[in-house]
RNA sequence: UCCCCAGUAGCUCAGCGGUAGAGUAGGUGGCUGUUAACCACUUGGUCGUUGGUUCGAAUCCAACCUGGGGAGCCA
């Protein structure tokens, strides 16, 4: 079928249109009805005058409910009064389909009702405006990446074993007993992939099966993890920072209206450019300790301490080289400190936390087969890996960038359920 | 797993020991420039569940259920 895009319009200034799409709001005003048309790309108001319009049409379009589907046919012009600054005055219209009474209202709702309708919930505006900016930074993601002679390698959904643990992995049955997990990361498949093709990156869901309860989690996220040859840590940070940067300038290029919807204030965003500062895990510590926040050398950061550091810059943070014990078992180890580990974490500013981990993997067979056995792995699922190591080991590393956190910290989004189109959390699968 | 908060009309909430309320959505009527249109009338209830205290419980107490926020862990 055939029609203008609402998005369009403007090309169309006085010419006769056909718009395909819903009936957002209606206000009716005696012999005049304003219908408030949503068609995927954006409102535009038509109206309708008695007299102008067959009579039965005038009295149902007046009848018509909320998200009814509706095709409309008239003709454009620039009228300020309408929202959008285009008006569509009404020839004729089919109602393709009257729609039962709509559940969402156009006032406040809670959140739980507002997740148990996301599949309706997606048609209004806040989600809408969000959905579009995923889109956005998804498309920027993998433009970057390709532009710079990296190879999309897919991993596995279905992995033999855990990647870096077992507690937070979902079981499913595979077949003859056989137990499957759902991955957790494709690094490790990337670190083949970056051994055959150079450059390479997945991109795709991964699940985690914490009891986490927090604006900053889901069960199921998207992450990208590019993966290099040939690379230390520098380099990582490097390709993180220009990355950030690509998606955030894409996004206040493409999505200026969609961030005027989200109230998102745009400066933050503008600035945005690099070089982020780089802060070394003993300095963060002494950051934190000198701003009265109690922390011992050797720790993870938590919430609060990462909130303290990020907000010491206008740009996101990179706090390298973390305690060893606390990193995953194939992580370098940093030749200036034994102790330390030559891993990178990114903190987005405006305390949305870390959208960014990665590092410079360990090249050793020996270290890593020694690693497997105190991290207490399955010796066993880690032959392939070891096979890496075997057959032309080199220096290499890789990160992995978590789709909803930068979506909404981009968008500026209160919790990262809204930055995903059916979002899987803790004891919500439903719709 | 732990801590805090909340469950009352389709939805958002008020009521906090003495007859179940408002706004909005829905319905009916009115209105030729509305911007969450407006005005009048109107339908709509097992007050999350179970038990207890009381002459009397939506209201106080307990347990459970559901949801939200946070911690830990993480992207």
């Amino acid at each position: 079928m055939n029609g203008t895009r609402i998005a369009d319009l403007g090309d169309h200034v006085g010419d006769e249109v056909t718009i395909l799409g819903w009936l957002y709001n209606r206000r009716s005003k005696g012999k005049l009805h304003f219908l408030i048309l949503r068609d995927g790309s954006g409102l535009c108001q038509a109206v309708a005058f008695k007299g102008k319009v067959d009579d039965d049409l005038f009295e149902s379009l007046g009848r018509l409910s909320q998200e009814s589907s509706v095709i409309v046919r008239g003709t454009v012009k620039r009228d300020d009064r309408a929202p959008g600054g285009f008006e569509i005055g009404v020839i004729d219209a089919t109602v393709v389909h009257e729609a039962e009474e709509y559940p969402i209202a156009k006032q406040a709702h809670g959140t739980d009702f507002l997740l148990t309708n996301r599949h309706l919930w997606l048609r209004s505006r806040r989600p809408y405006a969000t959905l579009r900016v995923r889109h956005t930074v998804i498309r920027a993601i993998r433009d970057f990446f390709d532009d710079r002679g990296f190879t999309l390698v897919d991993a596995p959904v279905f992995t033999p074993s855990a990647c870096e643990g077992t507690t937070t992995l979902f079981e499913v049955d595979y077949f003859d007993d056989e137990k499957a997990y759902l991955t957790q990361s494709g690094q490790l498949y990337m670190e083949a992939a970056a051994m055959a093709f150079g450059k390479a990156y997945c991109f795709g869901p991964t699940f985690r099966a914490e009891k986490s309860k927090t604006r900053r989690h889901l069960t199921e996220f998207w992450m990208v993890e590019p993966e290099i040859a040939y690379a230390d840590l520098d380099d990582v940070i490097a390709l993180g920072e220009e990355m950030l940067c690509e998606i955030v300038a894409r996004v206040l290029d493409k999505n200026a209206e969609e961030l005027e919807i989200l109230e998102r204030d745009t400066a933050p965003l503008e600035a945005i450019r690099a070089p982020f500062p780089r802060v070394h895990y003993d300095d963060a510590v002494r950051a934190l300790n000198d701003g009265g926040i109690e922390f011992e050398w050797g720790g993870d950061f938590g919430a609060p301490d990462e909130d303290f550091l990020s907000r010491q810059s206008d740009r996101p943070t990179i706090v390298h080289r973390f305690p060893a014990a606390i990193k995953a078992f194939y992580m370098k180890r940093d030749p200036e400190d034994e102790r330390l580990s030559m891993s990178v974490d990114f903190l987005a500013p405006e305390g949305y936390g870390e959208i960014i981990g990665g590092g410079q993997r360990a090249e050793d067979l020996g270290y890593l087969q020694e690693q497997i056995v105190k991290h207490g792995l399955p010796e066993e699922a880690f032959k392939w890996y070891f096979d890496l190591r075997r057959y032309g080991s080199v220096p290499h590393g890789g990160f992995g960038l978590g789709v909803e956190r930068t979506v909404a910290w981009i968008c500026g989004t209160e919790h990262v359920r809204e930055c995903i189109p059916f979002p899987r959390m803790l004891y919500r699968i439903y719709p």
